[in-house]
DNA sequence: ACGATCATATGCGAAGCGCATACAACGGCG
DNA sequence: CGCCGTTGTATGCGCTTCGCATATGATCGT
């Protein structure tokens, strides 16, 4: 196979896995909504702002994402010793919601891969994280890449993209 | 690595290599306008509905892309003998702008490799190939998948996509 | 010729986004 | 203490893109 070949079947595989991905979290919430509960598991408590770098929104549309969050009760304002900042955090059917997009995710991702044998998969995660590592270019573009990753799932000593940040 | 590991890790490579690629195409140009450019320099002359599989669009969406990408002066609603059918066709200005698009994801996707020897290129070709072959589910969805593909990188006795359709 | 069907087009409203701007809380400093 | 620049958040406004429902025109079978 010529190497313009593997990049492009590289790239139609990886918008099969994205729109896989999306196809599988059913309708009501965009996207960002997804992203934004599922940042919000592993890093809540953080204010408005700490949304713009894994979402790569503006300001004004990440407040945007926290009120229809909000409005579903998803998402709460709370409160912090700075009362300009809005501490947030997920409600109970919040963590409930972004535990559902884990769970969704997931599964897509392994039919994705089902084909494979376990030892196939091996080496195709093994080339994947190298590549991975290679490619994320600081601490706003591992947030973005990483805006769906279950962290459960992927342990700081195999992360490529937490390996991507050490240098 | 535990297997949801390595469907993490894809997960995320997926995402940045569809972020990656997306970033490339600089601004003015939607995904799906870019997409219908792309299709359009492989399957020429199809009237507008043909573009629903590709960009997964209602009927009125893909009028509106073709509208907007008209009034840029980079397609033509053509005439045939059926007069309601109106086969699109690429200015050359079109034209030029498909090869563009295609160039600048090629290059995104090489940036997405270039950590890879040229052995490990070929297995994880070998692999994702694997991977996507048993993904595909019929040809809506190869359209899909393919919406952004170079079928001059991809020659048809390589590409997974159509090995998917002869079953 | 006439009705069903097919390909395309349009009216309308909704969602999501960015830019510019407004507002409120904090902090330093005279 | 009061002032002012900075910081975190929120809002007004318009733009783009999309789907649903519906309309228009061409074609085909009878």
């Amino acid at each position: 196979m010529k190497t313009e070949t593997v990049a492009n079947v590289v790239g139609a595989f990886a918008q099969a896995v994205t729109d896989g991905v999306q196809a599988a979290l059913d309708g009501r919430a965009g996207p960002q909504a997804a992203a934004a509960l599922v940042h919000l598991s592993k890093y809540g408590g953080e204010p408005i702002d700490a949304l713009r770098k894994p979402l790569r929104l503006s300001h004004p549309g990440c407040v945007r994402v926290v009120d229809r969050l909000e409005e579903r009760r998803l998402v709460v304002r709370g409160e912090g010793r700075d009362r300009r900042a809005r501490p947030l955090r997920l409600t109970p059917a919040g963590a409930s919601a972004a535990k559902g997009v884990l769970r969704k995710r997931e599964a897509a991702l392994r039919r994705a891969l089902a084909a494979l044998t376990p030892r196939e998969q091996q080496t195709l995660g093994r080339l994947v994280a190298k590549a991975l590592t290679a490619l994320v270019e600081d601490e706003a573009h591992a947030l973005a890449v990483c805006r769906m990753c279950d962290y459960g799932a992927c342990p700081d000593e195999d992360c490529p993209v937490a390996k991507a940040l050490e240098s």
